[in-house]
RNA sequence: GUGGGUGUAGCUCAGCGGAUAGAGCGCCAGACUGUGGCUCUGGAUGCCGGGGGUUCAAAUCCCCUCACCCACCCCA
């Protein structure tokens, strides 16, 4: 037997069954955003490394450990993208979508791709529905985005979920924060562990979220964020959390929530499901990106979700599409049968055709382990009365539908 | 990158040094040649993930490797 070639590691299929749920999310997510008057962008896939390493910091792990780099046969240094901020960002200045509106809203769909170790709920390559706003540097914006998430997530019959909420603060807050947090670590330094003691030296606001005990112990008594934001910070904070109460949103403030890249200022937040550990969607503010990336000044914020495990936790009821299903007995009703259903086939409704010869028992059967419950049966004998037979499964009744009824016939059963 | 678990029939799994590798479900055929579900009867399942080693003997023990799952790191 020839080699079977499986899918590569953290790459998967999605089978049509799952696809169905898929769209069912995809379709209510765009609906909820366009109606927020957020407009769709297509990016490429595919991006100068650069841009990550700018965008989401070059000390990340995602940038560092996590992406899949390449040289093209130009010998450009490419990425697969590990996020679609960056590429969102780059092409919002690229075509100057700032001197087209004051406000832009943006969403996009697609995978992105994070060389990390596969597991529950992550996958080498995985799917992202971001939202982008530039322009708007009002906390109303912030709470647009979680308002919108909660939108989605509510129509998608889900209610035990919850927002955790924190603000890492502007550039100035952040460094004054991190030399305050560092001065109180350092002298406890011997008792975190190994990987803190790393954090210490680069990305030392990751300590605040180690699973550690005896690290937990220590960051029980560190400084926290608020008591050092600045006042333009703390009344964004403010405002921010004010505007989520007024839309009753669920959320919980969490001052150890940091997130993994850097681009983030003032409000960043993540939506979890149930008790499960991962989040589902994340996103924040990032006002310094846009000009970081060689843009002029725009405040900015988005969110995305994560769609592999999002899909994974909701239990969404497909409805199963009525199907119709078409058999021929015997050659001769095969030949002329197979028109007279192709010119009466109706758009919208399934009507699907077995051309096997069978015996009737056998395609019955089929039909029944299929879950089919409407078969249409032509033979000799209907072929000669101008009539498919039809069979409803469930009950097992009959009748003859002549062939000038055969579409008012489907529309009859796509209605039932 | 680190740690743990699991790879046996289409699926879920049993067998854990001994002969021809099993069960349930599913599948195929027949009883029933143009009528499914229920029942009965019969049948086929397989490089026991791959490679190497130990042994008279390996699905079983050892080593390597790959894949999947779980956790850490990190993230969605």
């Amino acid at each position: 037997m020839a080699e079977q070639i499986k899918a590569v590691r953290g790459m998967r299929d999605i089978l049509p069954e799952e696809v169905k749920i898929w769209q069912t999310v995809e379709s209510i997510a765009f609906q909820t955003l366009e109606a927020f008057g957020f407009e769709e962008i297509r990016v490429p896939v595919v991006e100068e490394l650069k841009l990550f390493q700018r965008s989401v910091g070059s000390f990340t792990d995602i940038v560092q450990k996590e992406m899949y780099v390449f040289k093209d046969k130009g010998n450009r240094i490419l990425a697969l993208r590990p996020e679609a901020t960056a590429s969102v960002v780059r092409a919002y200045l690229e075509h100057q979508l700032y001197t087209k509106r004051k406000i832009t809203r943006l969403y996009y769909a697609g995978p992105m791709f994070r060389y990390d170790r596969p597991q529950k709920g992550r996958y080498r390559q995985f799917f992202q529905i971001g939202a982008e706003i530039f322009g708007g540097k009002s906390p109303y914006f912030d709470a647009e985005l979680i308002v919108i998430l909660a939108k989605i997530i509510e129509k998608l019959n889900v209610s035990n979920y919850v927002f955790e909420t924190n603000s890492v603060g502007c550039d100035a807050c952040k460094i004054s924060y991190g030399i305050k947090l560092k001065q109180f670590l350092e002298p406890a330094k011997d008792r975190l562990c190994q990987d803190c003691q790393t954090r210490l030296q680069g990305n030392v606001l990751r300590v605040l979220d180690c699973k550690v005990i005896s690290c937990r112990e220590i960051i029980k008594e560190a400084p926290v964020i608020q008591d050092v934001l600045c006042d333009d910070c703390r009344k964004h904070q403010e405002n921010f959390y004010t505007t989520l109460d007024d839309n009753k949103i669920h959320y919980k403030k969490n001052p150890y929530l940091v997130r993994g890249l850097d681009y983030y200022t003032k409000t960043v937040f993540e939506l979890k499901i149930g008790e499960e550990e991962n989040a589902v969607a994340g996103g924040g503010r990032y006002d310094n990106l846009v000009s970081e990336l060689g843009g002029p000044e725009t405040p900015a914020a988005g969110f995305a979700i994560g769609m592999d495990r999002l899909c994974a936790l909701i239990n969404l009821e497909v409805k199963r599409k009525k199907e119709i299903c078409v058999i021929f007995l015997g050659q001769h009703a095969l030949q002329k049968g197979t028109a007279i259903l192709n010119s009466s086939r109706v758009d919208g409704i399934k009507i699907v055709a077995d051309y096997e010869q069978r015996p009737l028992k056998n395609h019955l059967k089929i039909a029944d382990r299929e879950g089919v419950k409407h078969i249409l049966i032509l033979g000799d004998n209907e072929l000669q009365k101008q009539i498919f037979l039809y069979k409803n499964m469930s009950n097992g009744s009959q009748k003859e539908i002549k062939f000038s009824e055969l579409s008012k016939f489907f529309k009859e059963i796509d209605n039932a």
